[in-house]
DNA sequence: CGACGTGTAAC
DNA sequence: CCTTTTACACGTCG
């Protein structure tokens, strides 16, 4: 009891290390963009800079959305997003993080929980000085800067890091906690979106501090027994969850169709190649399978998924076989469904070898 | 309870 | 004219 979790967050990563492998744009507004490929400018922004963000671009945004708000403002560079070379970056990033930890915890391409209570033994200087020597390093060996958040768990932490960006460093210890989170909307907490924040303004709940004091009943009634358990926890800074490296629940790949489609030869071409992807990763992560799910999403933008549990493998060859008779009966079952985009994915998952050893048989 | 499909959220 | 990937909770059905 008693923990002293740090959370790192690199600073618009995508952007950055366009930043940082390209001397001719820094200091410029950049914007990081996945082209869907269907014309000139479809797709959407994926990361955007500091510079960006003054002029009103932010990720989600569409690409023509984005351009027309740069229209005007001098130079703005918008790139491809090379999510690989990103990936490689991040990699050697979180070696380092590994580095500086009891326990290291990755949760995205840019951002990672640390467990650092045993080698501070406890001591907030101590964890300070680490999170700047993390940050030394980050910039020292790649140009980069971090946002890092100390806190008695994960959840503080992670608010912590959000609260000081770019470059911040933030302490939230145990008796800063209420202070800290009192008075935030209840929108700044990690997990609730836009669905959560409208239905606790339903209730008249607006701020972190007000949702500390509603009735548990009261929530209970409005979401569930778990979430509002989990509601309630977070708007009093509880969050025992430990630091722990997690395998993957499932694996998908996902991309949009060149045209709006429901011929089947087309959907199932564009499976076949999603289905070639994610088999690198499957055999990378070495892993069996038993559900085979198709994702579908129609013209208006809705997601339907389709799946299948079959007999626990390895072979990503039944993958396929699966997934063409889902997607024939989808549309036989939905006659008059257009399809923009498709995905494919597998869940269900089991660990058979560990990463990156070889077994015993190989020696 | 396991399988399936949807919704919400974060990056 | 709007991307990608993952996680998890919940409702429903057999």
């Amino acid at each position: 009891m008693g923990r002293i979790i740090i959370h790192v967050d690199l600073d618009s990563f995508y952007a950055s290390l366009e930043e940082s492998r390209n001397e001719k744009i820094r200091g410029k507004a950049v914007v990081i963009c996945m082209f869907s490929g269907r014309s000139e400018d479809s797709g959407a922004v994926s990361a955007a800079n500091y510079k960006a963000r003054e002029l009103g671009i932010k990720s989600g945004m569409s690409i023509v959305n984005a351009k027309r708000l740069a229209k005007g403002s001098g130079d703005v560079i918008f790139l491809p997003a090379d999510r690989e070379y990103y990936r490689t970056v991040s990699d050697r990033i979180m070696g380092v993080l590994e580095d500086e930890a009891d326990l290291m915890q990755q949760v995205s391409v840019d951002e990672a929980y640390l467990d650092i209570t045993e080698k501070t033994r406890k001591s907030w200087d101590g964890a300070k000085r680490i999170a700047e020597e993390i940050k030394e390093r980050i910039k020292r060996e790649e140009y980069l800067t971090c946002s890092v958040g100390i806190g008695p768990n994960k959840l503080i932490a992670k608010m912590a890091s959000k609260h000081r960006k770019p470059d911040g460093l933030t302490v939230i210890k145990e008796e800063d906690i209420e202070g800290f989170l009192g008075g935030l909307p209840v929108s700044k907490l990690h997990g609730v979106g836009k669905k959560t924040t409208d239905a606790l303004s339903e209730l008249g709940v607006k701020t972190v501090d007000e949702l500390a004091k509603t009735d548990p009943m009261k929530l209970e009634e409005a979401f569930g027994r778990n979430k509002a358990k989990a509601l309630h926890d977070m708007a009093l800074g509880i969050d025992d969850s430990p630091v722990e490296g997690k395998d993957a629940r499932q694996i998908s790949r996902i991309a949009t169709l060149k045209e709006d489609t429901r011929d089947v030869e087309t959907i199932f071409e564009k499976i076949i190649e999603l289905t070639d992807e994610m088999e690198k990763k499957l055999k990378g992560e070495g892993v069996s399978f038993r559900t085979v799910s198709i994702i579908l999403i129609d013209t208006h933008l809705k997601m339907q998924t389709r799946s299948e549990t079959i007999p626990q493998t390895e072979n990503v060859l039944e993958i396929l076989p699966v997934a063409r008779s889902l997607l024939e009966r989808f549309l036989e079952e939905n006659p008059e469904k257009v399809l923009r985009r498709v995905g494919i994915r597998v869940s269900n998952l089991t660990r058979e070898k560990e990463k990156g050893q070889r077994t015993l048989f190989e020696f």
